[in-house]
This record gives C-alpha cells, structure tokens and sequence, in this order.
DNA sequence: GATTTTTTCAAACAAATGATTTAAACAAAT
DNA sequence: ATTTGTTTAAATCATTTGTTTGAAAAAATC
C-alpha cells in the first residue's frame, strides 16, 4: 500500500503545493494539478474527497509542524523558571519556518511563498483543524512576550504579534521581490540573512518606547 | 451624459470595490458584481472593455492618489534643503492612506481592505499603467531614508522598507482580525491609533541596530 | 487461483465563467 | 419629427469549473 505506489496521493498534493506557491490558491484548477500530476481529475475527489478538503491538507501539512516546533522552541526557552528575552521569543517564532523547509523536500523559495500564502490569502477562511492549534500557538506566545517586555501592555503586545506576522508574511511572500526589482542591486541574500534582518526590525519594534508607556 | 445617468459605470465600480474588499479578486466574478449592482452583466464589457480592465481600474482608482499625496507630503518635508527624520517620512509613507479615505465614500475598514487586496493580491501583477508610479515612489523613499539615517546601507533601507510595507499591507488587510479574534480584549481603535502604533513599531524597526552596522 | 478491495480512467454532468451579438430603449442634435 | 450616437437588455457563445459515474485495471486478501 506504501511500496510501489507512492504516487498518485503524494504526487497530487506536492504539484498542488507547487501551483498554490506559484499562483495563489484561488487562481489553481484542479485541472492545472492533475494535468501537471499527469493523473486523471477524479483522482483529486477520491484521495481528498473534494478541492477544498486538497487545499486543507495543502494548508495543514507544514504550517501545523510549525506551530508544533514554535511551541517547543519557546518551551526550551523557559525550561527552568527562566525568562526568555524579546529576541529568543521571536527567534521562536519564525526560526520554525526555516527548521521545516529543510526536512521538506520543496526548494526554499517555493516553500516560503507557499507559507505566505497560508498566512495572507487562507483558503475561506482557516481549516476549522488548524483554529486551535494557532490560537495556542497565538496565546503562548502572548504571554512570553509579556513577561519578556512587562512594560507593554496586553493590547500592545498583540498589536505588535500582529505587526511581526505582517512582517513575516511578506518576507514569505515576496522575499524574491526585492532582488528582482532592484535588479540583484540587493542581492539575493540566503535565508538565515533574510531571517536575521526580519528579527533585528521586529526586536526593535517590540521594544519601542520602552519606558515612554504610551 | 452625467446628470440623470450617473450611475452604471460608477455604480460598477463601487460595487467592484466593496465586492474585491471582502472576499478579494479572484473570488468575485462578473456576476457577482452585476448582480449585486442590478445591472446587466454586458454593462461590464461595454464600459471597461473586460473585467481585467475593470479590476485596474478598482486598483489604480485609490493608489494613485495615495502615492501622490506620499510624494506631496515627503516634499513638503524636505522643502529648504532640510533632512527629514525617519518618523516623518514614514509618516508621509503611510498616512495618505487616512488622508485619501476621508475624500472617499467608502468606509474605512473597507477601504483599508481593498487597499490591503491591492498591496498583497495584484490582480495578475501590476497594472502597468501604475508601475512608474510606484518606482517613484520607492525611489524617492529610499533616498530619503537614506539621507534620514546615513549610517544605514541601501540594501538595509530596502528591506526595512520592505518589512514596513508588510506591516501596513498586513495591518490593512486584517486590521480589525485582532478585536475579533480577542473578543474585544483588543479594543476596535481608530485608523489614527492603529496608525500610530505603526509607525512605533517602523520607526524603532528602521532604526535598530544604530551604529552598529551590519 | 479466485475473490475481494482498492485504485485508475474515460466520459459525462450540471453549473458557472467571461465575452459577444443583436435588437431595443434612450437622449441629444438637427 | 427625424436622425444620430449612446446606453441598456436578453439571449447566446464557447470554455472552464468541481464533481460524479461506471467500468476496467491493479493490488491485496483469502
């Protein structure tokens, strides 16, 4: 069941994760996947049921991994009493991205923008199985960053959870984009450069104000 | 040719807009548009020619202003040879987005969605006819972030400026995500305070690592 | 080796899509 | 009143969409 025919259901959605990185998840037939699959359509509705149960898994399959090793990153952090600092947390939190890329077997552009997707464009919505494993991933996180700033208010920590993940979002996105626009002026930097610089912003904007209390 | 018919062209387009604002272009379909209108569904090839040429006209119909009045405002910064602090420029970046929604007839949280579909989704890329608009306004910025903090390198300013526009396109498109998804523990704030809370984070972003130089 | 289950495939389905045509309704100008 | 140019409207077009069917093929089980 597993030998020789490691296709077919496999194959499906790893064109599907192909063709969603590539043009968005609404622009995606399911004919552009089984004709690029080299499978026949009714393939999609028999291994998955429907397009949108694809799309879930297509969704599901890297990003609750993630959240999994976000939550046990931050967990090494705090292991004995200790208070993690701003950076450590949000090292956590994005650093998931690049431990997972590499047990994948997508290229790491296709990759990041696939999860940009996930993140700016979520199918109808979220899959209602993803809803809590990010609102703890959402929640832990909250309030490691409280007690890493005690000086930010709840409002002002979510505010800038919600800015980082804008950040974050638009890296994945269009993390290409500034190499192609400026015609390679900037270069075209490996991941981790691209992740050091994505931190030393989110860090300083966490820490913004510190003292001030607005 | 205006007074009694000033509707159809115009009433497409506004519904156009509500319509890409709440569930993005490439989920809204002539019908849908043409429906919700009561107009007839060749109304829509007769006045823009195609729906391509509709959804430029929905995007460029608000950004161009917006990258106008960025240019106008940034001038008015650096009018007798004075240098412009990296707040202000990122002021000038990011509050025609308010300034252009007040002379709008649309409501800010839709309008900030459609601005945020139109950072995030283009409708197939660019329309052309708006990217010389939006070189300039990029270059313009870059240089006077550059002249604004010389100790930062080109490529830095680019990404900062790139993560900034994350945090506006992301804080446009689900800017009201963080009231819901807190059952109001977050407040419902006002544009001018989401707008603040932007600009901290940018502002402390953009000049992170101060004499450091990475 | 026969039987049962799983998987594949061609064909067809109804519904929806963007676009076009043709004629009617309308306003403005002569 | 007639003509002219513009706008609307119903009907139709050819594709494309996601999904289903039913039979053949393949694999697994007995």
């Amino acid at each position: 069941m597993q030998a020789h025919k490691k296709a077919t259901k496999t194959l499906i959605l790893e064109v599907a994760e192909r063709l969603v990185a590539e043009r968005g998840f609404e622009s995606v037939s399911l004919r552009d996947i089984t004709n690029s699959a080299n499978v026949n359509v009714a393939a999609v509705n028999y291994h998955f049921g429907s397009k949108d149960k694809l799309f879930e898994a297509v969704q599901c399959r890297y990003i609750e991994p993630i959240n999994e090793e976000r939550l046990r990153m931050l967990k090494g952090l705090t292991l004995d009493g200790r208070v993690a600092t701003v950076r450590e947390i949000l090292e956590a939190f994005m650093r998931p991205f690049l431990t997972v890329v590499q047990g994948s077997e997508m290229s790491e552009k296709l990759f990041f923008k696939l999860m940009g997707r996930c993140l700016m464009d979520p199918q109808g919505g979220l899959p209602q199985e993803m809803i809590p494993g990010i609102k703890k991933v959402a929640e832990t996180f909250t309030r490691a960053f409280l007690e890493a700033a005690p000086e930010l208010t709840t409002e002002c920590v979510l505010w800038r959870l919600h800015f980082t993940f804008g950040v974050m979002a638009q890296t994945l996105l269009h993390g290409d984009l500034l190499h192609a626009l400026t015609d390679g002026a900037c270069g075209d930097p490996d991941a981790e450069d691209q992740f050091q610089e994505m931190i030393d912003f989110c860090e300083a904007g966490f820490l913004s104000g510190k003292g001030v209390g607005k």
